[in-house]
DNA sequence: AATAAAGCTTACCACAATAGTAAGGTCAAC
DNA sequence: GTTGACCTTACTATTGTGGTAAGCTTTATT
């Protein structure tokens, strides 16, 4: 009673576009689809939920790395939540150092912004900034 | 009396790897360098200093193309700094967008993280947020 | 039934910025 | 006169996504 579909609607239904699924299907972080005779790839219920896992993953900035390692504890009865956690707290680090990162570069650029006028005049701290000082 | 140096040297001095100073040439951000008659590239206190340049607009995030647009600013006397710093604006927008998104991202995932006992246990709340719910 | 439209297939290319490798030429020192 | 450091070009790969082209299948319209 699984209902089976083409790989068009299970773009539609999971907000995965084509092209996405047959790569995830490539690199092995989705299940093979099942064929039709003419070769037409076939999606069951198991793929689509599959498909909104990776996408809800891929969403929070999991890499296709960890999104396969996150499925096989997904797919693992016998999984310690341990090993999860320490894959979602390693991640999450991971964003606080991006996060951190991107900070810097903000503040100073904002720094040369705001030292700089910004009309018709070549006085330019942002250009003076970039060519002589060492914002990092 | 301008000095000049090799690859080697300018990547020592500069902190852009030989690599990317031949990159930064080809994609035309970098003034073609002078060569020996054995073909090995020389670069001068100006070659020096635009990589500089280019140093430091990368650590601000500035793309390749944006950093070629600063280039011909700082080149061009008869800039108007207006343009320079809606660039910089625009690129401190961008910074500020992926930040949120950064923000958005880690809320979520401590969140699942919080609820995960992290044990030796199957249970795993993060797991069925990313199977169940909707962490955007 | 014939044809048109929509949907699917594989196999390419491209992106952005960086690193690595291989095969080979050059230069300086010992 | 050989070794080792340095340089050259030309590839390959990365990550995840989008695009294209050529061709087959299925569905809808006439």
């Amino acid at each position: 009673m699984d209902k089976l579909v083409t790989i068009g609607k299970a773009s539609r239904l999971t907000g995965v576009s084509a092209k996405m699924i047959r790569y995830y299907e490539e690199v092995d972080v989705l299940k093979k689809a099942s064929r039709t005779d003419a070769g037409y790839r076939l999606y069951n219920q198991g793929h689509i939920q599959q498909l909104g896992f990776i996408r809800r993953s891929r969403n929070l900035g999991f890499s296709m790395t960890e999104i396969q390692s996150l499925l096989k504890f997904w797919l693992d009865t016998d999984r310690e939540s341990r090993n999860v956690k320490q894959l979602a707290l390693r991640h999450l680090q991971e964003i606080n150092e991006k996060i951190v990162a991107l900070e810097k570069m903000r503040e100073i650029l904002q720094q040369l912004a705001d030292k700089c006028d910004g009309d018709d005049n070549p006085d330019c701290p942002i250009l003076e900034g970039l060519a002589q000082r060492s914002p990092q």
